[in-house]
Order: structure tokens, then sequence, then C-alpha cells
RNA sequence: GGGGGAGUCGCAUAGCGGCAAUUGCAACAGACUGUAAAUCUGUCCUCUUCGGAGUUCGGUGGUUCGAGUCCACCCUCCCCCA
């Protein structure tokens, strides 16, 4: 994997860049659509390729360990061949998992995480090497460290021994990665990920830690689980600063549009979000105007597309109106459309935003549309 | 003409002396940030300063401290027999 800063913005941390991998080079800033299964939801390969244009997109390892089974993965010949999906793919490495299926966890710093399956109740160990040997069979071009995503709020005391919990395991991460090679003739990197929780200190902790690694590229996690968005800033400001300028930056679970192009502003070059794709299903649409709800009365007879003016070919051919009715009929198109919609929005929004940062505009570009992105039409 | 059954908040249902009244659907609104989410939550008789207040269960009377629930008559609908 290689990574490339083609331009810098004057007034803010923003950079265009390229990130080469043996499937094919991204261009970030970027947004990652979420597959958690092997599938973003809603939507076939083809049209994520063709009409969404992605160009990297996401599988979870804790997800896809459990179902369909590493078994299956190694057999197809990885999740590429598997899925059908023949550009990057990401990984995350159930550290997410862990935070969110808490209620079923057990963590001893020196294995790993004990957890229950959500399907059967039956009990797994994942430990850090763990974790890199299924990545490797899943074939991701990006893998990701194995770490703890501590709650908000969080108290010092805990996420410092949160943080001591994920630096342990991303060393034995890293040494095992090193140790194994990966299995269908590409390569693979592996991302750490910073945590810390909202205290800088911790965050900057992590950040030296990591730095020494000279990883192909670095993760911010443990962001947008409940602080204040000022708060989002912050952290992610913070990280970015001390982070190297030449490795890309994944800001991990992030975020509204408004989120995105204030983080592209501190100098993230990587995205993922479950937001357009949900929100999609649940009738909610992101515009250059701002936000509609599909299922609210006032689109009942407005016969208008949804954008007469989008490349996208769904945006131009239904209306609102049908729209509308596709969701409170509970008809499945409707969820179909919403995430092609989102999720092709989160795409120009991010080229979008490469190109202003291309033109030198990008600043005044984002101040004009983090007000309109948020309003609710 | 005779016999039997039923009328509850848009629709459908529960309710068998303490009820503004069950549940489902529909309707309306909200939530959703490394996906246990085609999910979840709220409102859903009227008014409300969210503490309450006022009117309700086909109609009219009655019994009772108290009636959607019991009684009488009336209206409407359904089924069976002629």
């Amino acid at each position: 994997m290689q990574f490339i800063v083609e331009k810098s913005d004057e007034k803010s941390s923003a950079r265009a860049g390229v990130i080469t991998t043996d499937h094919g080079k991204i261009q970030t800033p970027i947004f990652m659509p979420v597959g958690t299964l092997g599938a973003v939801k809603a939507i076939h390969m083809y049209d994520l390729k063709d009409e969404v244009k992605a160009q990297i997109i996401l599988g979870n390892t804790y997800h896809l360990y459990l179902r369909p089974g590493m078994g299956v993965i190694e057999a197809a010949g990885g999740l590429h061949q598997f899925n059908g999906w023949d550009r990057p793919i990401l990984t995350d490495s159930g550290g997410f998992q862990v935070f969110s299926l808490s209620n079923t966890r057990k963590i001893k710093p020196d294995e790993g995480v004990w957890f229950q399956s959500h399907i059967d109740g039956s009990r797994h160990l994942f430990s850090p090497e763990k974790v890199i040997d299924i990545q490797r069979t899943i074939g991701s071009d990006i893998m990701m460290a194995f770490d703890e995503c501590p709650p908000y709020p969080c108290t010092y005391e805990y996420a410092r021994k949160s943080l001591d919990i994920t630096l342990g395991w991303l060393d034995r991460c890293w040494k095992h990665f090193h140790e194994t090679e990966p299995k269908y003739g590409h390569s693979q990197a592996l991302f750490p990920i910073v945590q810390g929780s909202t205290y800088k200190d911790l965050r900057t902790k992590s950040v030296e830690h990591i730095v020494k690694l000279d990883s192909e590229g670095v993760a911010i996690g443990g962001i947008a689980v409940g602080e204040p968005t000022d708060m989002m800033y912050e952290m992610a400001d913070h990280c970015c600063q001390i982070l190297p300028k030449d490795k890309p930056r994944y800001l991990m679970g992030v975020g509204t549009p408004a989120n995105i192009l204030e983080n592209i502003a501190l100098g993230v070059d990587m995205f993922d979000c479950v937001m357009p794709a949900r929100d999609g299903r649940h009738g909610l649409l992101f515009t250059w105007d701002g936000i509609m709800n599909m299922k609210n009365e006032k689109w009942k007879a407005d016969f208008t597309p949804l954008d007469a003016s989008s490349d996208l070919t769904a945006d131009r051919i239904y209306t609102r109106a049908y729209l509308r009715h596709l969701y409170t009929a509970g008809e499945m198109l409707g969820p179909m459309i919403g995430t092609i919609h989102n999720l092709h929005f989160y795409l120009q929004l991010v080229t979008t935003a490469r190109q202003k940062i291309l033109e030198g505009t990008f600043t005044e570009w984002k101040n004009l549309m983090v007000p309109k992105l948020s309003t609710r039409l």
C-alpha cells in the first residue's frame, strides 16, 4: 500500500491524496460504505461501483467470523472472491463489537476478549493474534488492529487502563502481522488505532506509541460514541496535529455530512459510517440543501424528482411523492433507493471536497456547505 | 311474521360493576455516527401552564356510592326458520 499527498490546503489541514492498493487506487479524502457482513445492505455491488462510485468498502471481522465463518471465506478464496467486490476492502477488527456488545464480553488483557455470539450464545475468544489471522483469511487490503473502544463518558482511570490494554494488543497485532503472510497474493496493510477517550494526554501517548511502528496508515477510534460534536472535533484535531503527515488518517465511524467536511478540514483522509446506509433505509435522505425525512406527510404530493440534476439514475427517475409512498407502504424499493441515494451523496460530498482542495477553495466552500447540510427540509 | 346474536376512541379487537377504557393495524412525528437496526421510540377523544381539567363506549330512561359492563324501551346491522 502506498500513500501520496497531492495537495495540502493552505487555510486548513485538509489534504487531497491517493492511496494505492493491489485492488486499485483510492482518492482521498474518501468515504467508505460499511458492508459489515460482506454486503452493503440493500444495494448491489455493481450499483456500489457504477452508480455510487464507491472506491473501497468495509467488512467486519467479528460478524464474518461468526457468519459465514472462516471456513467458507477461505474456501471461496477470500472476501473479494466471495462477494464479488474487486476493489479495496478494509476490515474492522471487531474492537467496536467488543464495545457495543459489552454485556456479553469479558476482557482479559493477557489473552484478549471472551465474548458470546449474539446469534447463538456460543463462547469465543478474540485475541490480537486471532484477529490478524481472521483478517488474513478475509483478505482485506487494510486490516485494523484489535482495540478496545471505551464508552463516553469514561473516567480518566478507565480510559488510561483501556489504552494500556489497547496498546499491548497493538504490539501483539503488529508482531503477528509481521509473522504471517497474505493468503491470496495481494498485499495487506495493518492500521493501528489511536484511543484515549476524551483525554488529550492519553491521545498523545497513543499517537507516540503508534508512530514508532511506522505503519502504512493510522486510524483514530473511540470518537462519535456520544460525546458533544465540539469535543469530537477537538480530539480529531489534536490527533491530526501530532500524527505524521505522510500517512493516511482514518477517522472511524464518522459521521454526518457536516462532520465529514469539518474533519476533512482537520486533516482526516478516510471515513466510514453506517449513517448514510441506515438512515437511507429508514427514510432520511441527505442532500446538498439539507436533510429530508421522506416519511413526512409534506412529500405526499411532491412530484418533483429527488434531484433532477444528479448523475445518479435513481435521483432523476423517482419523485419525492413516490419515494414517500414506498416508505409508508413498506415497499423494499424505498430503503433501496434511500441507500443508493445517500451513499452516492456521501461519495459526491468527499469527491467534491477533494476537487475544492485541489482548486484551493476548500475552506470557503466548506464553511458555506456546513450550515446547509444540517438544515431540516 | 317467529327465534337467536351484535353495536366500544379511523378500521379491527379486549372489556362481564371502580375505565379515558386492552391489543393490532392505519395515521402523525422523532431517533439513528468503526451496523445484534428493512429497526427503535413517542403521540394517537378534546383542552392543557404537562400538575391536570373536561367530555365518552348506538339512543333515551332507570337501578347503583359508582354503569361500556345490570334492567326497560327504541334505533341499526347480522344469522337461522317461515
